[in-house]
RNA sequence: GUGAGCGUAGCUCAACUGGCAGAGCAUCGGACUGUGGAUCCGAGGGUUGGGGGUUCAAGUCCCCUCGCUCACCCCA
């Protein structure tokens, strides 16, 4: 309070204790991916607007109010990545990388939005790119592969929805209908879906107001190519086939060109408005947009802030092995040679830097959450040895610093 | 960008229709100068988010502003 320098809207400190939570999902999601031949990537923090621009397409709205924009000394336009997909593709070609490849990324990314209940200005994506592959076992493994990291990570209330969207021509034909249908009752619309109309006319669908008034509106499924259709199918028998509880959501769409075919969401019940914890699906017009060869790709990119809160699980702060306890300069010194030795044999081990009363020094340690207390004084180092209080049972006894447990 | 709710100690919250800013927890110290977590005693810690106004008097009423939260818009 009164402070001058707090964090920026829309950011947020990663406290110990949360990033103990961090580092463990982390290692359950690495091992997870390592077994599915991904290997991870990073890339830089900012890249050319224009790489954005390019792979957002003239989605005005996106590009001029939600990105994270900024000239450098060069006169450039650069952008903090709001997402990982085009950077890594871009990193793929840049680096000439032979297909097919499995990318995988942790990085944060930055988007300028009113924050809310789950979504930040900074926020964590874990995402995976398989370049080079078209086959629905590919998009079905991708799926089954973010379902089965947001089951390991304990998120609550999971429902995996998925939906085919087709070629960029089924969607254009679609469109034509959806709107035709739409227009024809413009004047039942909220003011939003109005406006959103001719803008986008697939999320009048999603809309909170209209959408389930509009039960009989045509669907984009009934307008997929044949082979789109039997793509889906082949896909969602992939998903049986492996036990993956998955729901077709008729109406699940995406705004992009570049998408085609699977697209998927994965949404948590335990989270607030904003209830998607990821989301994927094919985009096999990404990479030839990007300047490469064309390619196919699947992907998807995991919430991982989301994640954190959809999985209720607490941070905990990790415990020490040993506190060591002194009385008197000698005995301080003995603690410091002890000290290192522990430390050198992996222990985690403390020891009060400023001279304290005994008394200040066993509440230090037992603040530190240690096991063991060590505590030296003129007996013990008349001795050669060190007093070990278990701090659990208060029992004690006397060890030389080499029969330390 | 729009809307609503909320800002009092580090945290959680009190303070009747305007009348001396408080408690619990946490922190530090002492009781116990060689022993933590329990108990008891004590201490520190606040321009009541900030600015302005009304009033003899403002945490309380009015205006502005900043911040937080949630929702809308948007969702790559």
């Amino acid at each position: 309070m009164g402070l001058k320098y707090t964090k920026i809207k829309g950011t947020r400190d990663i406290l110990p204790e949360e990033y103990s939570l961090w580092r463990e999902l982390l290692e359950r999601a690495f091992k997870i991916l390592r077994s599915y031949g991904y290997n991870f990537i990073v890339t830089p923090t900012f890249e050319r607007t224009e790489l954005f621009i390019r792979s957002i397409g003239d989605t005005t709205d996106i590009v001029e109010k939600e990105m994270y924009t900024f000239t450098d000394r060069g006169g450039r336009s650069l952008t903090l990545r709001p997402e990982g997909t085009a950077p890594v593709v871009r990193a793929y070609l840049e680096n000439h990388l032979i297909p097919p490849q499995k990318l995988a990324y942790f990085m944060n990314m930055f988007r300028a939005e009113r924050p809310q209940k789950g979504r930040f200005r900074e926020f964590w994506h874990l995402g995976v790119e398989f370049i080079g592959v078209r086959d629905p076992s590919a998009d079905a493994e991708v799926v089954e592969l973010a379902y089965r990291l947001v089951h390991e990570f304990g998120v609550k209330e999971i429902k995996l929805e998925i939906n085919s969207i087709g070629t960029v021509e089924d969607r254009k034909r679609y469109r034509e209908v959806l709107l035709d249908y739409l227009r024809a009752r413009k004047d039942e619309l909220c003011e939003d879906c109005r406006r959103r109309m001719e803008r986008n006319p697939l999320r009048v669908l999603d809309c909170k107001i209209d959408g389930p008034k509009l039960l009989d509106a045509p669907l984009l499924t009934d307008y997929l190519s044949q082979a789109s259709k039997s793509y889906f199918e082949d896909v969602l028998e992939y998903l049986r086939r492996w036990g993956v509880p998955f729901e077709v959501n008729k109406r699940l769409v995406r705004g992009l060109d570049y998408y085609t075919e699977t697209a998927f969401e994965i949404k948590s019940g335990a989270l607030g408005a904003q209830d998607s914890v990821g989301g994927g699906g094919r985009y096999d017009g990404l990479v030839e947009e990007l300047g490469g060869p064309p390619t196919p790709a699947v992907g998807f990119a995991l919430g991982f802030d989301r994640v954190l809160i959809a999985s209720g699980l607490q941070g905990y702060r990790e415990p020490l092995d040993y506190f060591i306890a002194y009385l008197g300069d000698e005995a301080r010194e003995k603690g410091f040679e002890v000290l290192q030795a522990l430390r050198k044999r992996g222990k985690r081990a403390e020891i009060s830097h400023e001279k304290k009363s005994l008394k200040s020094q066993m509440k230090l340690a037992d603040r530190l959450g240690a096991r063991y207390a060590l505590i030296i004084g003129d007996e013990e180092l008349a001795r050669g040895v060190v007093k070990v209080r278990d701090m659990e049972t208060g029992e004690e006894k006397f060890l030389k610093p080499s029969e330390l447990p």
